[in-house]
DNA sequence: TTTGATGCAAATGGTTTGCATCGGG
DNA sequence: CCCGATGCAAACCATTTGCATCAAA
């Protein structure tokens, strides 16, 4: 079920899949759940063999452009990604819910926007190619010490 | 029903409405369907009276912190402000349309998220604050123009 | 007169780019 | 050998901050 590098491979096509591309690649494996940033993968890799954050971002883009990852915007003023699994859980098909104070981040798996992609298509002649939802609050940890809750 | 600057000094409580703030505050009132930027709000505050770069964003911090506007994430690199109408529709009363071919932000008036967000909250037990939802396609201008559709 | 507000310029932080070099096909 | 890929440093761009000055209470 889950992809691994060899099935990356043949989607390179024309370009290169170099040392420092694939070593991006399997940090992306390796954390699957992460929602990862530039200057974390870049320090992530220097546990192994560094590699230019001009070449992370230049890899990056490409992984996006190959349809490997997709880039999250949290509001917190980087762009993170996350590897597209599957092909089914790109950002249009689950959502984060993004804790205020610990800063933990979950995945809400179904895509519940599809009825409501509908009635705004339908309402305001607007076809929909994408969306970006995010729900900001407190997770059922940080829930648990508050007691105003 | 609209609120005008005289009803929006009350809530200055300590600090004080200088020309420039008040100068802010009046290009969101004449801009009230915008989604105004630092930036532009400094190119149209020329027209009248230049105010520093910085003193505007000191002012739109001001402005979000007493709950006069709210900012807008669209992804495209800076923040944009709108005014809070009423107090009703702050970002988590409605939503945003962003057309990919002419960049045109149209408004989804209604809070369509609200059993949404009590379906998560109860599944994830986490306890949401705020969200943040945009909806990325073509508008109905831009629709007419394109015979893919 | 005292404290908050302003404006300028410098600093910051994420990201991009120019360019010389490297290395696989 | 050639062209794409890399790495470094410089450039960029939105935003923030330090600091001297200004102005209203």
């Amino acid at each position: 079920m889950k992809k691994k590098i060899s099935e990356m491979e043949s989607q390179f096509k024309q370009y290169r899949l170099t040392p420092q591309r694939r070593l991006v690649l399997e940090i992306f494996l390796e954390n699957r759940e992460k929602h990862l940033s530039a200057e974390e993968i870049y320090q992530l890799s220097r546990q192994k063999e560094e590699i230019g954050l001009a070449t992370i971002y230049r890899t990056l883009d490409l992984l996006e452009e190959l349809g490997l990852l997709s880039k999250i915007n949290f509001g917190d003023g980087r762009s993170r990604y996350e590897l597209i699994q599957d092909g089914l859980n790109d950002t249009h098909n689950h959502h984060h819910l993004i804790c205020l104070n610990c800063g933990r981040i979950q995945e809400v798996e179904e895509d519940l926007l599809n009825k409501l992609e509908e009635i705004v298509e339908r309402k305001h002649h607007f076809s929909i190619v994408n969306h970006n939802l995010q729900f900001y609050g407190y997770c059922n940890r940080c829930n648990n010490g508050r007691k105003d809750l």
